[in-house]
DNA sequence: ACGCGATTGTTACAATTTGTTACATCTTGT
DNA sequence: ACAAGATGTAACAAATTGTAACAATCGCGT
């Protein structure tokens, strides 16, 4: 069971469509002033903000940026006439869907179930990019880029740089490395993750990020860009 | 407080956002065409750059570039509906990030926050930055700097240099140090700290910071810096 | 199914790092 | 000054890592 909050001013809708929601399980309240709807939010648990423009004293756009201002509860907002400029704007400030009006109730329904629905993975927007100096990686698109190059990376490769890349600093045994990308664990004496380094930092040359620790495996590094192969003589 | 430029034809959006920005303390410029924003980049001190795609004349690729000609600054790019071509075009370009239209007002303030948070490293960042004179220790990539000529050290060798510069006078045993490095308690006797020291003294010359203390250990020392071997001079 | 190139793994050997021994040098107490 | 223990370090040895070269395997179009 969820509870709406809607705000319009015309008072005749909510109660026709609070009834209309109940075999749904949801239940609506009504606000028809959009100070009132304000204050109400911070009052009561409310699942969802339905949203008229044409409000008296303050439109919908500037409930949907105040409301904005202090929550990320779902808004759906309710145009005039499928106007695509109010549709965009109002995207454009944080509200989840839109409907034109005059609308079908069971058309709004559907979409209150559609926003509540996809209000799980709301964390969903990537962390996919990650960028170090020259280096970018583009975890969505597998895509590598050093210095503005694309570079061709294997499978493996990239495995393997996300592993250490995600977490900078941190040394990874061969043992983690190879369970990780293999979902072996070393049951046997093999070089193949010292090779996969090696393979790797000729492909992302002359960047160094990827260091050894010695007798412990290996770790990505993060500040010092392009720092060159430091040829010191001996 | 920082200074954001978003380089976007559609008027409506920069008061709605720039609104918004105010509560995270950034302040946002509009400029509606391609050829102002790279003007206005030039006469102003900007700390980001928005820049959506679909621009008249020239399109965000192209500012993109132009931008990057001269100016490492931070640019967040607002691409169509998360297309990989656009992806991969931008990173390749030097874009440091992207956001798909529509977007989440509270999303881009994330991505700006998060760009303008690792654009910082070099300033204030450190935590792990040790200095005595001309001996300079980021422990964040191990890099030893001497002089301003980098030293490769070992792995043993740097932490040997860190545990005993962390506590510069404090005197450290040859169990100590053992200990700490190896993880080992010294059951048998050895020599490899002192072969250690040795090897760390001759790599730091003519620096000497490492003091031995008679029938102690060792200790690091802070004052006299590049207290001198350098007696040698005709 | 087949072949072919790309990918991944193995082996072999070179280079680096670390430890041990041996001996020269230094410190301290007599 | 001398002896005895402590320290410095060269020289060698063992362990670890880097990587070239080859082999096996995977992917995929035909």
């Amino acid at each position: 069971m969820h509870t709406l909050l809607l705000i319009d001013d015309d008072e005749r809708m909510a109660p026709l469509l609070a009834d209309f929601f109940t075999q749904f399980q949801l239940t609506l309240i009504n606000e028809t002033h959009p100070q009132k709807g304000l204050e109400r939010l911070e009052q009561q648990e409310i699942d969802l903000v339905i949203l008229d423009i044409m409000l008296p004293d303050m439109d919908g756009f500037e409930v949907c940026r105040q409301i904005r201002k202090t929550s990320s509860i779902p808004i759906l907002m309710l145009t005039g006439r499928g106007d695509v400029m109010d549709r965009v704007i109002g995207l454009e400030l944080g509200a989840d869907d839109y409907l034109a009006k005059p609308y079908e109730p069971r058309e709004l329904v559907a979409r209150i179930h559609n926003i509540l629905k996809r209000q799980t993975p709301i964390e969903e927007q990537e962390t996919t990019l990650i960028k170090h100096g020259l280096l970018s990686i583009d975890k969505s698109t597998d895509s590598i880029i050093i210095n503005g190059k694309p570079i061709n990376l294997t499978t493996k490769e990239i495995a393997l740089l996300y592993l250490l890349a995600d977490s900078p600093g941190k040394h990874f045994s061969r043992d983690d490395i190879l369970n990780a990308l293999s979902g072996i664990d070393a049951d046997f004496y093999s070089r193949s993750v010292d090779i996969l380094v090696s393979r790797l930092r000729q492909k992302i040359q002359p960047l160094e990020y990827i260091q050894t620790v010695w007798g412990k495996g290996y770790k990505f590094i993060v500040n010092s860009d392009a720092l060159d192969a430091t040829a010191n003589s001996s």
